[in-house]
DNA sequence: GACAACATACCAACCGGTCGGTATTGCCTC
DNA sequence: GAGGCAATACCGACCGGTTGGTATGTTGTC
């Protein structure tokens, strides 16, 4: 954020702006005036406007990417425990942020260019199933000590708990509340501790 | 979709159209060139743009609430049996259909439009709102019978079932392939199955 | 002949993108 | 370390097409 240099300036412009508005009600003009440069700056640095979404999706990745590494779920010993931690750290990460602040980036784009746009939609799914491989790592910890005979697969399970909370915000977004969403989160968590605690049983 | 009238013709583009590129991407044009009307068409029967977005969203709940009443899953007895049936009967809709066709037009539309035009999300909320009261009035006659102590509230868990098929859509629309959708909604199938399983074993 | 249901022609604002130019930086040579 | 010079970073006026929206006609029906 603190990068004078007008291509991060434009990115954290677009993070902001693109999850406010959408990708094609945010204008390249738009972008710029936030951003404080000028529209040779941004074709300077961005060969069109999908470069930069493109760009920003990459951006928010990296971003999102160092807040879950250094966050403090990893602590735990139990792959379990972690995994527990790491959704209720997603429902801390709601507190205080208003919608445009507290929903995903990558949900955001994709659902407006999924069709339009592969290069935009390709960069979405990098960053959202990068981020559910590392959760699946969790999980496939978690499963082999607590649950290892189970049907259901890690992959599956750690793309289910992004499932759940893109569509958490879109709920968040038709309600203009957030609280909802935190309700949703709090059946994954209950979802993940009957899970294994059935497998427990057996 | 019969109907010869220019409105629901325009009301059915809109919902082939915005479902494909979203609220923004759809001009006006491109819905009378669908619809086969002109411009002058379009503006006598809607006032703008975001008119017919929200005359649109409440076309899409008349048509879905008509189809999900004459669902199959009123059939059975038990309300519990007709809610797995009803999550059933949500991954069944998926097949044979392309994403635009298979995703939901309040979910796309809400995204976009959450800060920018109340008047749409509220229609999208209401579409949604109203579809998650008629599955929590199935979830309370299940919970009376079956599970009558649980602390989670019937109206919770029928929103947290159309959070998640709203977030199997984007993962649907990040992978460009429906199938991962299905695979998030056997997880809800078997959430509400552990659930009840649970609750009965008190 | 009034009124709804369209069609046609048109407009001003806006949009993504271009282009010619300038300021700043980094590097090479002596 | 001074001078030169090319690449990079940035500026902002401008362009042509597209956009949502309007104003005015035409046609069919009761």
């Amino acid at each position: 954020m603190k990068q004078a240099n007008a291509k991060s300036k434009l990115l954290n412009a677009a993070l902001k702006l693109i999850r406010t508005s959408g990708y094609e009600a945010t204008a390249v003009d738009d972008l710029c005036t936030e951003a404080g440069v000028t529209k040779g700056a941004f074709f300077h640095h961005f060969k069109s406007k999908q470069d930069l979404a493109v760009a920003a999706a990459a951006h928010w990745s990296k971003i999102t990417g160092a807040l879950f590494a250094s966050a403090p779920y990893h602590d735990y010993e139990d792959p379990l425990d972690q995994l527990v931690a790491y959704i209720d750290f997603r429902a801390q990460l709601l507190e205080g942020r208003s919608i445009p602040e507290a929903t995903c980036l990558l949900g955001t784009m994709v659902q407006e260019t999924f069709e339009t746009s592969p290069a935009i939609r390709d960069a979405c799914l990098a960053g959202i199933a990068g981020h559910a491989d590392t959760i699946a790592g969790i999980i496939r910890a978690a499963k082999e000590r607590h649950a290892p005979r189970a049907t259901w697969s890690a992959e599956s399970l750690a793309l289910h708990t992004q499932a759940v909370l893109q569509g958490a915000f879109i709920l968040a977004k038709a309600r203009n509340d957030m609280e909802i969403a935190r309700e949703s989160i709090l059946h994954l968590r209950r979802y993940v501790e009957l899970l294994f605690h059935h497998a427990k049983e057996d």
